[in-house]
DNA sequence: AGCCCTCGTATGAACGATAAAATCGTGGCT
DNA sequence: AGCCACGATTTTATCGTTCATACGAGGGCT
């Protein structure tokens, strides 16, 4: 939050691969604040303040000291700095093995909407492993209690996760991507609204002119998948389409072998739907072989709307429902941060009420739903609907 | 290299959720090696040397002091050791966004087996984003001399990289996933074998029986793709299957559609292949998507192959050329820490000359490219033939 | 003129840890 | 008995930076 990093500028302008002649040739943090300061005739601690408050040092002898600094090449130490103002400007994240195939549809993206966040404001992702949740609480409790982070981030929340109780009570400051089902005032986290999500695809679905809309979506338990089944159960609801019809939703495992099988049951109901919303692109995308194999037409005969925007789905050409991931990076991050900043404040310590933030995600429409005037080529070009 | 650690282990053993009651409360690094010197009675150096040399202890002392550390719930703070060590025990590696498809698949694989990697000699990775090349390479430059990193890994290594260069320009230590077309002599690197790969694939359907095999690849100009052309085209000379016959390859975009249509080409020609080896899992896809519509069954009519594995390839029963992104990330950990641990050696240095490893993939059959005696259940089962 | 205040810069200490050297007691050897 | 070697521990110095304070010069004020 105190200072931006905007660009890395090595050497003041000066090209990289030029260098200076070998001014900088191995070992890591050759050139110090002492070197600067000699050179420019001044003591440490006046460097120190060209660098942090400019303003204290008089204009001619910053200039002498800025090309001192340009000249050696001179990069303040990151862990000298770190140890002294104790916050090593790290925030730490697992990276989760892509057993999950959901998980780890967006767990790149969120990674890097984190680190970019992070990077904005002078701060960078540590990335670590763990073999659990357990595991992982211990390991963002090492790294915390090290000081190798300032604060944690979490990531793939289920209902019943004990890692915001483990970290609350080893006093480890976080913030969660999602939620669990209990507790949720004690923490601070951001999440999607997985329900107005597909009740967005509802919505887009009905004013396209169809009334009986379908449902695939995972087994019940898992807080995401109820949360995009429960969407679309109420926006069918607002929309008077449950009365009197039997409900045309169906549950399965998240494959697309599944969504094929799953669609073809829905199809071979009487009165089977002209449009199916999908928990996830994967179940999507088995719900258009089905609708291929049957010679219709996706978009035209029956519309399909899958979620999470996968770099598939902007193949197929599906229409998808798109988290706001970048979003909720930036806002992770500057609340983790928020809290490491209180915590590392006066003692005074107010606890700082934790953030709890639900963004809405958009709804990306292509060809397999395709509006009314015709079809738009695949990943070409995509109209968006912010909810 | 030096020291392992494989648990982390807070308070010996004691429950996270239990708590000190809270004896460690709300700042990063409260107890420090001095609290623990004091409550053991000894210096604060005995500490150290119960932690790092525990051989120049008296047992009864070290004794002593293991308790103290357990009972206060003692950890070495990581930016002071990073700062006395100069050695700040982290990797750096880029993520990137997730634009280009086919990077995007195994980014989080690779990041993962890094982390896990490095996790296993206790190091870590730091990640950061950057726009472009350039802009990594300025990263990367920073990040060293600030002594952020120790060693960064380059990765998406395309023909005419410029990071290689400037990064040794810069003196940077560093380890590539995948490598240049020019002066890798220079610097270390591993790599997949990706002409291995679709050969492997090849010489799998030539044992099914295939005479008239396929490819499906990306247009000419890229390391990656070009590669995989390659170890199709030198397999099927190998076999002696290109005498006398038009060759059946053809290239594309690698998006499913692309996909789709290449394969309507290839099966609309006289002699159409009976298998085609894809050099992507999205290729593969649409090329599936093609051998439906005309009614064929995948395996049994005709096979396909694909090429990295992705999820959405297990999930279709596709088989699939697996890269051992596991074995490379171990590699190129392992190999940025060797040089980083020379950089710093004694001055002696000897340049220490440079890793260059080409890793063989695994072709993973599923029901795609099914054996004789029938189907595999997609997904169940997988056989794996290691080259 | 003397005082105080401000501005710019310099000095000492500290952040938490470890390498190297110094200290202290103990025992073996001649 | 005296010397030296040795094991166990402490002391000192250091990594590179920043905080708190001290210092000196200059100017406005009474």
């Amino acid at each position: 939050m105190n200072d931006k990093i905007v660009a890395p500028s090595v050497g003041e302008g000066e090209n990289v691969t030029a260098g200076f002649r070998d001014a900088h040739p191995s070992p890591a943090q050759s050139v110090t604040i002492s070197d600067v300061a000699e050179a420019a005739g001044v003591s440490r601690q006046t460097v120190s303040n060209v660098l942090n408050a400019p303003d204290r040092v008089r204009a001619e002898t910053r200039e002498r000291v800025t090309r001192a600094i340009a000249d050696l090449g001179y990069h303040p130490n990151h862990m000298a700095r770190s140890l002294r103002a104790s916050s090593p400007r790290m925030i730490g994240c697992r990276i989760l093995p892509v057993h999950a195939e959901t998980v780890a549809a967006i767990q790149d993206r969120f990674l890097h909407a984190l680190a970019e966040a992070g990077q904005e404001c002078g701060h960078h992702v540590l990335l670590f492993t763990a073999a659990d949740a357990a595991a992982e609480s211990e390991w963002c409790t090492v790294l915390w209690r090290t000081g190798a982070v300032s604060g944690v981030v979490l990531y793939d929340i289920t209902p019943d996760d004990p890692r915001p109780e483990r970290l609350t009570a080893a006093g480890v400051p976080f913030t969660a991507f999602g939620r669990t089902a209990a507790d949720t005032e004690r923490y601070s986290w951001a999440d999607v609204d997985n329900a107005a999500g597909t009740a967005s695809a509802v919505d887009h679905l009905v004013a396209a002119g169809h009334r009986r809309i379908g449902f695939l979506g995972w087994p019940e338990g898992s807080s995401v998948g109820d949360a995009r089944a429960h969407g679309w159960l109420m926006a069918m609801d607002r929309h008077g389409l449950l009365a009197g019809s039997h409900r045309l939703d169906i549950r399965g495992d998240d494959t697309t072998t599944s969504g094929t099988r799953l669609m073809k049951e829905l199809l071979d109901r009487p009165g089977p739907p002209t449009a199916v919303v999908a928990a996830t692109d994967t179940l999507a995308v088995g719900a258009l072989h089905t609708v291929r194999d049957r010679g219709l037409e996706p978009g035209r005969d029956v519309a399909v709307v899958g979620f999470d925007d996968s770099p598939a789905a902007a193949a197929l050409g599906l229409s998808s429902v798109r988290q706001p991931i970048e979003e909720v990076g930036r806002l992770v991050m500057a609340e983790v941060l928020r809290l490491t900043d209180r915590t590392l404040g006066p003692n005074g310590e107010p606890p700082a009420e934790p953030l709890h933030r639900l963004l809405a995600p958009e709804l990306v429409v292509r060809a397999s739903s395709a509006p009314p005037q015709g079809l738009i080529p695949a990943g070409v070009e995509a109209r968006s609907l912010s909810r």
